[in-house]
RNA sequence: GGCCCCGUAGCUCAGUUGGAUAGAGCAACAGCCUUCUAAGCUGUGGGCCACUGGUUCGAAUCCAGUCGGGGUCACCA
């Protein structure tokens, strides 16, 4: 890389004008900002010390010294403290050249892979997944994708809570007011068939507190002594008894739950290698805990209740195992983990969940190293914000819920409708249309909320997101395919390039944001910030935009000249496309 | 109250390991369709980077504190 070759040529400038060695983080390379001349820029600030002279002084004779010593380096100019270098056309020339046809040009080859478990999604089985999972699902997906691209061999996981009092609920109230209705029965997906009862429960149970405590009775008292709770918690334990009837009802909805799941993820584009179910997990946390208890890394209270004490750790006491001897979340998810390693052994496990369970996995990893499972440093939480609405906050309770599967036909609405408006596919077959809207409005989806920083809460509008306009995927698609109808047009072959082209300045702001393009993944993939890739796809497209609105490349008087723009053109939209597809987002040839 | 995250233009967001005069999009205003696709491009206006101190050649970025917003601290998941 010529970043390294830089860098090298810095610390032995340095080390032979003024014998001063340097380590690697003691160099800043940077790119060049567009108001100067030069491509890379190095601040010597940090050696002045040493060289006992001024800035200008300094970084002239650490110019002088790397304009000697590298032939890439043509020139260079100072300004205060910082030391432009300028690289030669043929370099910038060659890259071109070697990457253009480059598929997966920034991706990482190696032999040996290490091996990443990435969780995500992870839904309850009790209603059909909202706004929520949309952010989970894709920065899971994404991210997979970028670390796959970085070269680890990636396991991609689902973890379906499947078990528990709320499943219990949707259960219940299709027993008591489903009258048999099925998916088939009614026409509703089999997620929302299940999210509707346990609606329905949630409603009953309400008017039946309301009832009690207008008969005077104490909220808390009512609703303890609620009949459908009872009921519904009388099932729970039917269920972990194993009873057939209640078995084959869970096993039932189940199946049309998970039907409609694969429908969305389809349609969202991602899925898994593996799912795991808690149903069929968490008795396994509950061996580990009567394990750690027996060899005295657990406390079993008197009421049989068994804690962790992680008051050394600064922390509280943390509940393991109720008192009637049933498990809680945390036991799940110790069960879950140690099961993933045992299968795996993956250096890494990365869950995507929203960062309300921040305080969760601090715990959960300081439980199993205490219990001695020394791997647990290999997890890693990748926390993301809430998706906020414009109204207030998502809360079920308030039926505010933005629901997934609504939300992508919303979007793709609104894509036909705008396509319509502006006469996009008039020379479209129908077929060709109907995916056209698929892909756009999925795009202008994904790129809304991966564009966001994961950590960072965000803020969700719902008109706004369907605006085609400006910082948004449909842009980025329309860069490529207006990239694409260009090279088609052209028709000829493209050739490397051989004269030697003066290159304008427009067009080596795009060259130099390609040749970036693999230290983008990189970071992006340690970051884990899909982001990163989101925003310089963004920046890419913008000034290739900017740029082809200038040119003429279809009847340019000078063949080489012709040729080159051509070159940066077809590897221009051979990065945009990579890019989009570490995003999960397709890019059409013509839209 | 303890702990965690966030605070950048009117709004939504970028800002790579601390670097030069703080960057986009939306919204507002002014231009641009005889070319390849105007879902676009060009330009103008808009900032106490929440505040105060510290670290140093240099701070939106690191540290401490204050103020604001969110989350979390369950025999829920």
């Amino acid at each position: 890389m010529l970043e390294s070759k830089l860098s090298q040529c810095v610390k032995e400038a340095v080390q032979s004008l003024y014998d001063l060695l340097l380590s690697e983080k003691d160099i800043t390379l940077q790119k060049t900002r567009k108001e100067f001349t030069g491509d890379f820029t190095i601040a010597v600030f940090p050696f002045v010390r040493a060289s006992k002279k001024s800035p200008e002084t300094t970084a002239s004779e650490i110019g002088e010294y790397i304009k000697n010593h590298l032939k890439e380096v043509t020139d260079f100019n100072v300004i205060k403290g910082f030391l432009n270098l300028e690289i030669s056309k043929s370099y910038w020339l060659n890259f071109l050249n070697n990457h253009q046809q480059d598929v997966s040009f920034g991706f990482t080859k190696t032999e040996e892979k290490e091996v990443v478990m990435i969780e995500y999604s992870s839904p309850n089985t009790n209603k059909p997944l909202h706004l929520g999972h949309i952010r989970n699902n894709l920065l899971g997906w994404s991210v997979a994708q970028i670390l796959k691209a970085n070269g680890k061999n990636v396991v991609k996981v689902n973890l379906v809570n499947d078990r528990g009092i709320h499943i219990c609920k949707s259960m219940l109230a299709w027993q008591k007011w489903g009258n048999g209705e099925t998916p088939t029965t009614s026409g509703l997906k089999g997620d929302h068939l299940a999210g509707k009862y346990y609606v329905l429960f949630n409603q009953h149970y309400l008017e039946e507190i309301a009832e009690m405590m207008t008969n005077g009775m104490e909220k808390e008292v009512a609703e303890k002594q609620s009949a459908l709770m009872l009921e519904a918690q009388e099932m729970l334990r039917k269920w972990e008894a194993k009873d057939e009837t209640i078995l084959h009802l869970w096993e039932t909805m189940n199946a049309w739950v998970y039907e409609g799941f694969d429908q969305t993820y389809r349609r969202m584009g991602i899925d898994f290698d593996k799912t795991y179910y808690e149903s069929a997990t968490y008795l396994s946390g509950k061996s580990i805990v009567e394990k750690g208890v027996s060899e005295g890394k657990l406390i079993r209270k008197a009421d049989q209740s068994v804690w962790a004490d992680l008051t050394a750790e600064g922390l509280d006491q943390k509940l393991l195992l109720r008192s009637d001897g049933t498990s809680v979340y945390m036991t799940q998810d110790l069960g879950t983990a140690h099961l993933r390693n045992e299968e795996y052994q993956p250096q890494q496990m990365i869950y995507v969940v929203g960062n309300e369970q921040n305080y969760h996995f601090d715990v959960l990893k300081l439980i199993l190293l205490k219990l001695g499972y020394n791997w647990a440093d290999s997890i890693h939480h990748l926390s993301y914000g809430m998706v906020e609405l414009p109204a207030g906050k998502m809360k079920s309770r308030e039926g505010t819920v933005v629901d997934a599967d609504d939300l992508m036909d919303e979007m793709e609405k609104t894509a036909y409708d705008k396509a319509l408006e502006l006469g996009k596919i008039d020379d479209f077959e129908s077929e060709e249309a109907r995916q056209l809207y698929a892909v756009i409005a999925m795009g202008a989806l994904k790129y809304f909320i991966l564009k966001v920083d994961p950590q960072k809460n965000m803020l969700f509008n719902p008109t706004e997101s369907i605006d085609f306009n400006g910082h948004t995927g449909p842009f980025i698609q329309y860069t490529h395919a207006r990239i694409k109808s260009l090279i088609k047009k052209a028709s000829d072959d493209i050739s490397p390039i051989v004269a030697n082209i003066d290159v304008l300045t427009k067009e080596k702001d795009i060259i130099r944001l390609l040749h970036e393009y693999p230290a983008i993944i990189k970071v992006a993939g340690e970051n884990r910030s899909p982001a990163l890739i989101a925003n310089y796809a963004f920046e890419l497209a913008k000034e290739y935009n900017g740029f082809y609105q200038e040119i003429t490349i279809l009847k340019e008087e000078n063949d080489d000249l012709r040729n080159f723009r051509l070159v940066l053109s077809a590897f221009t939209a051979n990065t945009i496309k990579s890019a989009m597809g570490l995003l999960g987002i397709e890019v059409p040839e013509r839209m």
